[in-house]
DNA sequence: TTATACTTTCAAAAATTATTGAAAGTTAAT
DNA sequence: ATTAACTTTCAATAATTTTTGAAAGTATAA
């Protein structure tokens, strides 16, 4: 397969996958497209390679950027606003485990707990099986918290080789 | 909290949660709502908790079923349908990877196997970033792809707990 | 200060996704 | 074979999300 078309099928493979995680198909295209380029490219050269509109592109490149996973560059005499991702996967898995962390788990982790302090009778079944399922989701909500919480401060790829050595062992 | 208060804003959280990791939020609220019915529940139940259309209801609850979370289940003598949810988070956590790994994860897996066979000059920094990047990323899904394999292998909460014992000790 | 080169905003439009509801389909009892 | 009880389908509609593009904003240079 030539270089061109396999950018293309990367850059639809993985803004496919975005778009069923939650994430717009667009962002993680732009991502994709920065993920390939070896250097800083400008908001025109996104606009031309995704053939989408400036204030598309602007907007979508914001996002990556509060994502924590591009950043801008200033080139000494230019005028125009570069754009640069990181490359490394682990720091990109664990960037996206952070926020996604943080701005979806812990807000429905706070809500659980509130919702174990629910009032009831204790010999009604809606009563005990909500306090049940709350309890066990709560639970397993916890461990994962902790578990993304480890794997942001793993360094390298250290954090998956232990995972699958446990399993091997 | 009063229980009827604290079962909709389980259900409602459960939805947005749903929502946003790209689950269609009328069938994350009715897996919600299932979970904490201690019995079988009926589609007009259904219908009526959540104020849905009785289309909907059938649709959603033919996808939790095919999801694997759902289950059907008759009552002698009834002609209508009822339907339970497994309580089991490990289970439907387990369910739920095995799902996504299967519907999302292995379509891009093949792709990006095929991606690192192209062809290209190795003095060509386009081609050399491409490369990297791809083989990076085919690595770490790979790995994740593994871990998923042997969550959904193991039983119980043993999986969690020797994941968290790894970064404690 | 004016012009130029850019970035940002956001209301409107387009695209996508989800929902309705009534008609068609199915199944089982009489 | 007909009715009754229920489920399924799907074209039309509604809701939501994404995208556009032109106007407004900003910063630099002359």
């Amino acid at each position: 397969m030539e270089l061109a078309e396999a950018k293309l099928k990367f850059i639809e493979a993985w803004g496919k996958l975005g778009s069923e995680w939650g994430i717009n198909r667009t962002m993680a295209q732009v991502h994709a497209l920065l993920l390939i380029s070896p250097e800083a490219i400008t908001t025109e050269d996104i606009m031309e390679q995704l053939s989408i509109s400036r204030g598309n592109t602007n907007m979508t490149v914001r996002d990556l950027i509060g994502w924590g996973l591009v950043e801008k560059q200033h080139k000494a005499g230019e005028r125009k606003e570069y754009f640069f991702a990181d490359k490394d996967v682990w720091n990109i898995a664990r960037q996206v485990a952070k926020e996604r962390k943080k701005r979806e788990l812990e807000p429905v982790l706070k809500i659980l707990s509130e919702l174990t302090s629910v009032t009831g009778d204790d010999k009604d079944p809606e009563f005990k099986t909500f306090q049940k399922s709350i309890g066990d989701i709560n639970r397993l909500a916890k461990n994962i918290d902790k578990t993304m919480e480890a794997m942001m401060k793993a360094e390298e790829n250290w954090f998956l080789s232990s995972i699958l050595k446990v399993f091997k062992g």
